[in-house]
DNA sequence: CTGAAAGCGCTTACAG
DNA sequence: CTGAAAGCGCTTACAG
């Protein structure tokens, strides 16, 4: 296609309007084209908002108008400029609009694992709803750590993001007032901020805990144990809910093994082996993810020991294999795309200026009760 | 800290050097300083380059230079720069570099999937390789759809990427003219291509699935089934390599079951009791990735199908289920971090005009024989 | 509703 | 090794 069209004239000071004849004669309408022409100087070869305007016989605004508030724009050379757009294969140039206006539309995201499911499906909220809205996000993973996000977010600057999602509400508060200071909003997510100045998307880790705890003591356990990895601020507030629950009914809330390391299925079905070394009575375990959970019922099964009536198994996050798996595994469903999705909702509403009627969205969690307890 | 700071004057056009002593006398090295002030005219605020080169006593040019290429940059010079960047808390504006340079430092990646961990691995290696080099990059998700993928193409070439990685060799031809066109070099994952003006890293489906043939003919299984979901190329080459291996060794190479949908593990049950439906003798199974193998083994459970005696299982990736199922489950390993990372890799050095010895890197897979075969 | 001018903050292409 | 000028392609802030 490309070879049969006409080298339309660059656009120049004087060529793109006051006298319109002078275009429509070269061009119009009618035949609108563009060849690859060789880069001149600094151009990219890219075609420019002003050759829109020369072809459309109109000024860069208007066509700059059409684009982002075709309201300010009469039908008539909307019509022509939306043509000549397609026709050309006009797409803008984000940086020049991001340098001029200061506004990126681009969102930094950083969330602790990428590996992770629960966070993917996060992820996958997040762009729904910023995919719809014309924004692009830059995705980076903190693996649990602090001064990483920070390092992350340093790095997104560069980039001049209109917002950022982040996860937990643990951060320094350095990076709080970095972010304040250069007027970024940011919304947080997977907890609950207490402070109103916060945006925060999720539910009370610690209720989801004491839920956990709350339904091993009705099913009538009697030693039921906490299994942990990596030990972030969320599972640990899992873990205080657990304890409170265990604590209330008299039970012991000190049978646990806590290890700092990533959690994978693997580290399951070692942790498993943990706390029968240490309480071989242990009946029940909350693991807090369900890798861990699908780790400690493979393990199970190497050991025959039955589930549930040897060993309960209460997972989170509800992840694909928790339904599937024999027994099927009881977890804490947690609402972990919409999160993302609300989040990515709450911010680009702060970015317009809208009033925000709540800053702490809870979405709550859900406890599926199923085979495995 | 921010209000025990003092202003210093903005640049202009006259205060930047020529007369190093008008300069010194505001601030100099001793005192860099800075508050937040309020917006000036169309001003974002952030410390530019004009200011770190006033405050250092020399041109925004020196101040560009000495971070992009310190080389040419007086020792003397790099040093003051450097002190003032941090005392100043500079950081590059990218959208001003990215217009002026047309180099933006992004690259566009898409995948097919990215609730699939496997193209998190890749993500995860594409990551770790441009990230060392400061790249940033936008990921995408096609869903396995070339419409879909062309159409986050275009929208990722508004912010002027300095290339692609993509998923596959299949991509729409008005797609690769388009990159050329607009000379954006792409390279090419998971699978390899015989044109050799073509980048890919991958390994060959077809070779893995015919290896999957192999296995199963010297285990001495008769009736091997395929079961596919998804149905995209690359799980289409692994069935042409596995029915091909069939067929060489007399066996009947029709026996599957195959699903346009996406792959979970729920759908691997179905899949087997579809393939037990058609083929109660069927013997084992050749599952085109490992969320339908590990579903398989569950419903094997459920049904008291003993794994590998009564059935046996292949699955693809390696997923980390894989090793830990009872029995631990045979399955290709595939070399997904190192695609990404290998992709990225092939790509800057094409960024930088290096000279490409191989543009088909073949990374190869491995077939871990474990118990369920 | 439309346009002319200026400017966003860098880097290119020269010049010395 | 360093700098002055011009320009990248948009949008802001005015003016009409």
């Amino acid at each position: 296609m490309a070879k049969t069209e006409t080298r339309m004239p660059r656009a120049t000071e004087t060529n793109y309007n006051v006298n319109p004849a002078k275009v429509n004669k070269q061009g119009g309408e009618a035949g609108i084209a563009r060849v690859m022409a060789p880069r001149r100087g600094r151009a990219t070869g890219r075609v420019t908002i002003t050759e829109v305007a020369t072809a459309a016989n109109v000024s860069p605004m208007t066509v700059s108008r059409a684009i982002k508030s075709p309201e300010l724009v009469q039908q008539k050379l909307r019509d022509r400029i939306a043509t000549v757009i397609k026709k050309l294969g006009y797409v803008p140039n984000q940086a020049a609009s991001t340098l001029a206006s200061s506004k990126s539309r681009v969102i930094g995201v950083v969330v602790p694992s990428l590996t992770n499911a629960v966070f993917i499906d996060t992820l996958t909220g997040i762009r729904d709803c910023l995919g719809k809205a014309g924004y692009q996000f830059l995705i980076g993973e903190s693996g649990y750590c602090p001064d990483k996000e920070s390092e992350l977010i340093t790095t997104y600057m560069a980039h001049a993001p209109d917002g950022f999602l982040l996860t937990g509400i643990e951060q320094q508060e350095s990076l709080r007032v970095r972010l304040a200071t250069n007027n970024v909003p940011a919304v947080r997510m997977y907890d609950l901020s207490k402070n109103s100045n916060d945006l925060t998307v999720g539910f009370s880790q610690k209720k989801a805990g004491y839920s956990v705890a709350r339904h091993f003591i009705e099913r009538g356990y009697k030693r039921p144990a906490f299994l942990a990895a990596q030990l972030d601020p969320r599972s640990m507030k899992r873990r205080e809910g657990f304890r409170k629950g265990l604590i209330e009914a008299g039970l012991n809330p000190n049978l646990e093994v806590l290890l700092a390391v990533p959690s994978t299925i693997e580290l399951g079905a070692h942790l498993l082996d943990q706390i029968l070394h240490q309480t071989p009575n242990c009946d029940a375990v909350f693991c807090c993810n369900d890798d861990l959970a699908l780790g400690v019922l493979f393990e199970c099964q190497r050991r025959g020991l039955s589930v549930p009536t040897q060993m309960a198994i209460i997972g989170f996050n509800d992840l694909p294999w928790a339904a599937q798996a024999n027994p099927a595994i009881t977890t804490i469903v947690t609402p972990r795309y919409d999160i993302g999705y609300i989040a990515a909702e709450l911010l680009l509403k702060t970015l317009k200026g809208r009033a925000i009627e709540k800053s702490r969205i809870d979405l709550g969690f859900e406890l599926a009760i199923r085979g495995s307890t």
